[in-house]
DNA sequence: TGCACTTGCTTTATCGTTAAAGCACATTAC
DNA sequence: GTAATGTGCTTTAACGATAAAGCAAGTGCA
């Protein structure tokens, strides 16, 4: 019933080499397809290692090689809650299938506790479990993450970090996005009294989105018209920043939120309250991960091309684990308006 | 201005042992706190490791203890569906926190493709990369995770499977779960023309799931006036599934949904048509990783405790691992029913 | 005083892999 | 015909950590 092909225990390249007759060496080279190894011998090693299942020992390999073979992406816990998973899951995956094209396994390390007196993510590095890291993180300022990119190791940060300019980071222009979006209520649905709803304050998305913001109502000489409300990326405080307004609500004919699922409470609330989108308000979002698209009006945002920016960030991440290509430090990619209802933009027949 | 506790390399055993001036097998065993060191070379070497910043090299470790120090979180068919990354999310955060205190890394694994013959997490598995594996895996039969788990390799997973009965996994009573919620509406609210939308059938909570609706309608004699639409668990499966009924509608008064992003694509879909829930029709989902509590009115579901399934397995994998505790191959997590609008049941007054 | 036992280290060996050096034997060069 | 050059392997050594065995020096006991 067992099929013989299956190894009972572990295989070592020792195995392999006893089959066909030659030294553990000779088979090492003879896989590295070693010019001084005979074809025939080549050959003879490589159906061996075939019949036999043989898979490399990371951690021989490793020692001996001093690279683990493995990459860590390391998510601050703050990270999770103010990013929502859908951007993690981008993220991931594109980190993934990039560390995949190059055989080398993907370290998921979430925990920051301070095991032992050190970051979880810094005993990774330390313990060269993995050859670099991703880091996703939020906050302008990370005492953690602010080590980690300072201690020499190959790291690549997801985001802007302005205050770590010497990093390498691959981001996108959120003022510049966050301005596009405000200048299409503005010059294409002529809206005129905008209110903005920020994230978090610490996060340097936030700022960026606000200052993308405000650029945009000052040079349309809006400013005395708009306001500026702070909130925290959650659907609640979309939800609070409405319905916190009262009847100064009126006053406003569009609001720019700085991700889609304040939008999204914003949205509900609004609805609730018997305003309509975009009738009466148009609203936008900021990120595009999915809840955007779902929602009645669909919401106009900026999409936040998550997964190339993860691919991107591992493919730097792999030309600084090699030592090649210095590049520039700070790269960033270019974000996409979808439009969509919430603006008043028409509705592309999408349902039946 | 550098912190000169900051090691410029990095630090072996060795130059902790030099530093105390003992060999490196003697730092060793006082670092694992031997009885036949001395307590002034202990607390010497522990101050020596302290001072240096040493970290045990993690590939030297594990060629010598034959233990990776790593699990493996092993993900074959990637979750396409927006809300599918929640589940996922809930699963990670889980292994991640019991892996944590054991001091344990994460390796996530989730590309199926096949790199070198062999599917990339066979191949974790292979390399000693991982000492253990949870595979959460929707599909009634994979291949490749048949193989993996009756590998011999320490393998938990999380779902059901029946036709891996000797496998250890961890999971939920779909079938009488669904039988509940499906009651709740007979029972409760005196619902007697039922819809159940499905999820794929060659996943097994689908199976499952229908199998509870079938029970619940068989046991109150209502199989007559009941219907089953198969499904996807997208939300434009539900959405279809509503819109497809045509004129058929009218002749139902509750639907059950194999999960909530169906429930979602169906609330949207019976709101557009200008059937209010619950009024005209209840209906229900499953899962509540999120978005039910988000909707208008939120949806009544069960909710699966993805986060302590995720716990319960990885406990388990290690136990394992360790040699230990073969306790009961399959174990089964209780849901509890998250009542909210969409089946009738009143609001908790969470809105303002 | 002599022998066993304890204490506290050091030496040795091993995990699996692979670069580098070594070493027969065959071939070519002049 | 002897030296240089190839060819195709084997031997050696090293990566870092750590059990196990070894071995001095000190202690206890008769």
């Amino acid at each position: 019933m067992s099929d013989n092909t299956q190894p009972r225990t572990r295989v070592r390249l020792r195995d392999v080499a006893d089959l066909v007759g030659v030294t553990a060496a000779a088979a090492s080279m003879a896989l590295a397809d070693s010019p001084r190894i005979s074809d025939k011998t080549k050959r003879a090693v490589r159906a061996a290692a075939t019949q036999l299942g043989y898979v490399p020992s990371s951690a021989g390999r490793a020692l001996r090689s001093q690279r683990a073979g493995a990459i860590a992406l390391i998510v601050p816990n703050t990270t999770q809650h103010v990013f929502g998973h859908s951007y993690f899951m981008h993220v991931l995956t594109g980190v993934s299938s990039v560390a995949n094209e190059r055989d080398t396994q993907v370290l998921v390390s979430t925990n920051p506790d301070e095991a032992h007196g050190l970051a979880a993510y810094e005993r990774v590095m330390r313990s060269k479990s993995a050859d670099g890291a991703i880091v996703t993180s939020a906050a302008v300022t990370d005492l953690n993450v602010e080590r980690l990119s300072q201690s020499g190791l190959p790291v690549v940060l997801i985001g802007n970090f302005p205050y770590l300019s010497t990093s390498v980071s691959v981001g996108i222009d959120d003022v510049g996005a966050s301005r596009s979006i405000t200048e299409h209520l503005i010059e294409v649905h002529g809206r005129t009294r905008l209110l903005h709803v920020t994230g978090p304050m610490d996060h340097q998305t936030a700022i960026d989105r606000r200052e993308g913001f405000l650029a945009a109502v000052a040079a349309h000489d809006l400013a005395d018209a708009s306001r500026v409300v702070e909130g925290d990326f959650s659907e609640e405080a979309g939800r609070d920043a409405v319905l916190g307004l009262g009847r100064d609500l009126t006053g406003f004919d569009g609001i720019v939120f700085a991700n889609d699922d304040m939008a999204f409470g914003g949205l509900r609330a609004l609805k609730s309250l018997g305003v309509s989108v975009p009738q009466d308000i148009s609203i936008v979002g900021f990120d595009d991960f999915g809840l955007s698209r779902l929602t009645t009006p669909g919401i106009t945002t900026v999409r936040v091309p998550a997964e190339r920016m993860a691919r991107v960030a591992t493919e730097r991440l792999f030309d600084l684990i090699e030592g090649s290509k210095p590049g520039p430090s700070h790269q960033e990619l270019a974000v996409t308006l979808v439009l969509r209802e919430s603006c008043g933009c028409e509705s592309k027949a999408d349902d039946a």
